[in-house]
DNA sequence: GGCGCATAATGGTCCGACCATTAGATATAT
DNA sequence: ATATATCTAATGGTCGGACCATTATGCGCC
């Protein structure tokens, strides 16, 4: 029950440094916006170092909780958070080997069919739009021969949809796992043909006539025609 | 076509380390476990000062892409990446205000409903043991009367479902969502009952069944009664 | 052999100085 | 009077060197 002998805790002054500033946002007592005292000024206050402050600042900037601005003016203003942070953790571990990509395309698939059947209810006009400029800019890219580039566009495609869902957190969730889908097709190459253009027309004649079930099969199927593809070029780069 | 003008880019001299050492994993030059040179030594090699090359060291080591070690034979070492970080972003953009609570709800209800359903094919006796167990701990807490204890464990009971699928893709996710959960259930506070263990009894014996639609419909219904109760807690704290 | 101490390598912290950037104040020119 | 250029000061960014804290290893003594 009682845990008798607590292994001493030897924080760091820099993570005390950030906690203490954690804290005072997780209570309301900072936010988004307000400017903290300059580096010197807190370092006196709290004893410790420059550096140490500085260290705390650095590693709030990369946690997004606060903007280092520079200059007279400058300093450390609370921010927004970064919702891309997600991606980022998603790609390290990927890059460490900590999840692997049949794994992540399966997790993939389960959440377009969510999202696929909510932005059947939901989408509305601009989503669509942007959905065809999309697919329009994707064959033009295409035609162009511009192969990279046109990954990143059908990229996108999945977070416009994502986001037809309205949710923010379901946006976000989509957003991470493409990432990691990013970097991996730009590692295989560019696919050099318009198969996912035509099946993404498609996919839209169903998501217009909000035919959920149609929708989320072409999806899927298309889908998994592409992991059939990237299966391929990772055995083929075992290979080597 | 042509960006003619590029903003300078004026990185600082840690992010380019770190962007060095990134890139040194990613290439698989570095793999979990190898030992990068002492900070002085990459100091003199890199040509710029040991603080520099220590900030890029803390940062790389917030992200779980590296950990640091005291003592000789000490160093930094190749890490595993930290699935926890995507928890805490979550957790942060909660903090800051990028991401209400129903929006959070709406997702994991969608997540949980996939997880349900994978969970009723894939559980192995195992998963299901784990889940009994859990069950049968937080009604032990609730006997004894710590209620904040039982919400951990109650959080725990979603991870442990969410693992059930068997995909650790789908399991960090729900972790992160869960983590935002658990930090608002604490300001919440632990209920005072045992809806939730009776609730979860009832679930269970769906999944042993593998009734998927069962089992999804309970435990949707028991989410969005405890997001009653929850919407309830904030409306009082803004009156307050 | 076993215990204890010294040693050295490494990260952690501190200090003080200086550099780079920027908004605003001031001076100068038109 | 307006516009332009320059100076000034505040702030983050970098540096070098010193010292502290921690820990595996080896050495010496028992």
């Amino acid at each position: 029950m009682t845990a008798p002998f607590q292994p001493i805790k030897k924080r760091r002054l820099s993570d005390d440094v950030m906690a203490q500033i954690r804290e005072r946002i997780v209570a309301g007592e900072l936010k988004p916006g307000d400017k903290l005292p300059p580096e010197r000024e807190l370092a006196e206050t709290l004893q410790v170092s420059r550096g140490a402050v500085r260290e705390a600042m650095r590693n709030l900037e990369l946690r997004g909780l606060v903007a280092l601005q520079l200059g007279v003016n400058g300093g450390a203003f609370i921010g927004q958070g970064d919702p891309a942070l997600i991606g980022d953790s998603f790609l390290d571990l990927f890059h460490l080997g900590g999840v692997s990509l049949d794994d992540l395309t399966e997790t993939r698939l389960w959440l377009e069919a969510t999202v696929v059947r909510i932005a059947c209810e939901r989408a509305d006009a601009d989503d669509l739009a942007a959905l065809e400029a999309n697919v329009d800019e994707a064959e033009r890219l295409f035609r162009a021969g511009r192969y990279e580039d046109k990954i990143d566009v059908h990229i996108e495609f999945h977070n416009i949809l994502a986001r037809a869902t309205h949710n923010p957190v379901m946006a976000m969730l989509m957003g991470a796992l493409m990432e990691v889908m990013r970097d991996f097709a730009h590692s295989v190459g560019g696919e050099r043909n318009d198969l996912t253009i035509r099946a993404r027309r498609e996919f839209l004649n169903h998501l217009r006539a909000r035919d959920a079930v149609a929708a989320e099969a072409a999806m899927a199927q298309h889908v998994r025609q592409l992991q059939g593809r990237y299966r391929q070029a990772i055995s083929e780069s075992v290979d080597r």
